[in-house]
DNA sequence: TTGTTAAATTAACAATGTTAAGTATATTGA
DNA sequence: TCAATATACTTAACATTGTTAATTTAACAA
């Protein structure tokens, strides 16, 4: 109704009313089962004012992938804690698939959709972004870890480690995520899943057993 | 043009041809981009023919991933020859892992869509449908190595064996997939990454090094 | 008071999945 | 042989979607 100009903060203000509007029903229906009249109807807009803060949907999308990257990485903040580095790196697989589990959909977006691939233009900005952060993590636990020799003498590429202790974790939880419905496998319970993957991590890339 | 009767048969050809223009174009451009009108241009018939043959999209999407399922297991069967139990085992992830790799968007459909659950009704048809196929042989070839002693002592669940390998392999396809165009993180070569995770499944599995 | 500008809305569009209604042809039954 | 029926298909039509254009409303500046 009040159409004075706005200050920054207040703009600012209606973005986060948008994507967190968007983000709970993109989270519990989906993507695309999801329209821009029924996100603007739930703050009271009509659809259109959407597009005066997004150029599209797919950047509602992205603006709430943003967030949601800075967010994880928050919540690993702590783990980043613990004092020895395998313990920590452990901790850090677990947080992050408690992460996956409890936020499937949230996961789904953030990991496991087709995304377009940001415009050349942003690939520099992008470079620090907060989505970086929970792999920045990861990496650097794999660096401590490596610092403190005990990976395997033939493993030597910090980044090949951490991207196969990812994708293990992430295999895990997006089976997990997107095919535990389905009755012809006869799935073990997801935390036994998780533990056996962690063992396997540890065996397969430590230098000896815990 | 020809409203005659047609045979079983031929019903069944147009379902195919249906299909694989389906596939075509789901394939190459997202199942979403595409509409039920292209895919009827494809093969000469209007959009509306489509549902003579099919309930909607979502059921045409749903045969497509049945028939590659079952092209995947076909895939696999060479390798089920191998005699080495645990060189079998291997040589299953590495054809999986090309299978994915060389049809991202195919597995995207097959293993990391969201899928609205079968009806319940079909639940049981589905049993031994050929959907499962691919994980029964991973399951067949995991239990060959078990009953040869290869694996660890504390290790006696075979489906919990099975779906770790799976896991696995599926993390670095299924993140390669989504992930790879992200520049932020500095993805190591794909081949060295899976070659890796199996090195690490190998050793945190079996009973001692290959 | 009167422009001007920003924020929002309503109207309007083209495209999509899908359904309903219509058309033509081959088989059937008399 | 000829109506009747059923089948394969098409065209029309609909409601819904993302999005753009045109319009309204209200605050500030002159």
């Amino acid at each position: 109704m009040p159409p004075k100009p706005k200050t920054e903060n207040e703009r600012q203000q209606l973005r986060t009313l948008i994507i967190d509007a968007a983000r709970d029903l993109f989270v519990s229906r989906g993507v695309e089962a999801v329209t821009m009249r029924e996100i603007a109807k739930r703050i009271g807009y009509s659809a259109t004012s959407i597009y005066l803060h997004f150029a599209d949907k797919e950047a509602v999308l992205r603006a709430i992938c943003d967030t949601d990257f800075l967010a994880l990485a928050n919540a690993l903040k702590d783990i980043m804690q613990i004092a020895d580095p395998v313990e920590r790196m452990i901790a850090l697989g677990q947080g992050y698939a408690e992460f996956a589990l409890s936020h499937p959909n949230h996961y789904r977006l953030m990991f496991m959709a087709a995304r377009t691939p940001y415009d050349p233009a942003q690939l520099t900005l992008q470079q620090h972004s907060a989505e970086q952060d929970a792999y920045f993590q990861l990496k650097t636990v794999v660096s401590n870890v490596y610092a403190a020799a005990r990976f395997r003498y033939d493993l030597q590429d910090v980044d090949l480690i951490a991207q196969t202790i990812w994708a293990g974790v992430h295999g895990v939880c997006s089976l997990q995520i997107t095919m535990a419905c389905d009755k012809w496998v006869n799935w073990s319970d997801i935390s036994e899943r998780l533990e056996l993957m962690q063992a396997v991590l540890i065996r397969g890339l430590l230098r000896e057993a815990l």
